[in-house]
DNA sequence: CGGAATCCAGAAGGATACTG
DNA sequence: CAGTATCCTTCTGGATTCCG
């Protein structure tokens, strides 16, 4: 392999100014890869792919998540601009989780992402099982 | 939003036969997914795509993971296939790590999404300081 | 219904030391 | 160099309860 722009010198993509790698340790970029890879954080987005969702319901469409983790990951989409959140007072109360554009086209990749997978899962599943018959 | 066949009525696509739903609590999808979407999962990922890496190469270029995360890290990653693992048996010994076909298919989608959250990074860091000054 | 707060078990993850 | 093993700390995340 090594078919790259020698990782040792900085010969990144000179169209585009911004460096902020990943691979630093203090990089915002590191901190929304995590905000997004969270275990409940693609589902969440892949749900919302579909359209908008309440809270139970969006709950019940990402099957085995808490209350707390659901609360946890939506603020944390939040936060980051991802999903929009929007609150009906009425009673009893209502709120409408969907996604912002940035949040819409991440979703867009992930879908991709999740896709390669489950078309790959037959694949995974048999290395994963000649791997454990060679260890344990 | 909400282009998509109706998430309240469980019109799921008619189209698209292959659900194997990521959403489903035991299914294998959502386990690969977890492999991928780890913490240090996508960054060895990311690593790799650069080019063959020894493990303490590695090491240095996923600036603050731990010996023993990327050894557990390496070791899923192995297991599901995305990554070769190859010993030379010299002294000092020598092992070098390396993308699978499909371990690379899946390390370009991740590098999409990192570009793009890269390129994002303003935007979601402004999104994210409004946020915390609305509230805590 | 939506969600915040508390409690607590168990898993994740880091530092260190030791082996091949 | 490339791990494995051990110990110990941190934090994830579930169950429960209560409030708007």
């Amino acid at each position: 392999m090594s078919a790259v722009p020698t990782p040792s010198s900085d010969a990144i993509d000179p169209s585009d100014a911004l460096v902020a790698d990943v691979f630093a340790r203090n990089c915002d970029s590191r901190a929304a890869l995590e905000t997004v890879g969270g275990k409940w954080s693609i589902l969440a987005l892949l749900a919302l792919v579909e359209g908008d969702y309440r809270f139970n319901a969006l709950r019940r469409r990402v099957e085995g998540v808490s209350e707390k983790m659901l609360a946890q990951t939506l603020h944390a989409l939040e936060r980051d601009g991802l999903v929009q959140r929007e609150v009906v007072t009425v009673i009893p109360a209502r709120v409408e989780y969907s996604l912002t554009t940035l949040g819409a086209e991440i979703a867009e990749r992930l879908r991709g992402l999740t896709e390669l997978l489950e078309g790959s899962i037959d694949h995974i599943t048999a290395a994963r099982a000649a791997y454990d018959a060679r260890r344990g």
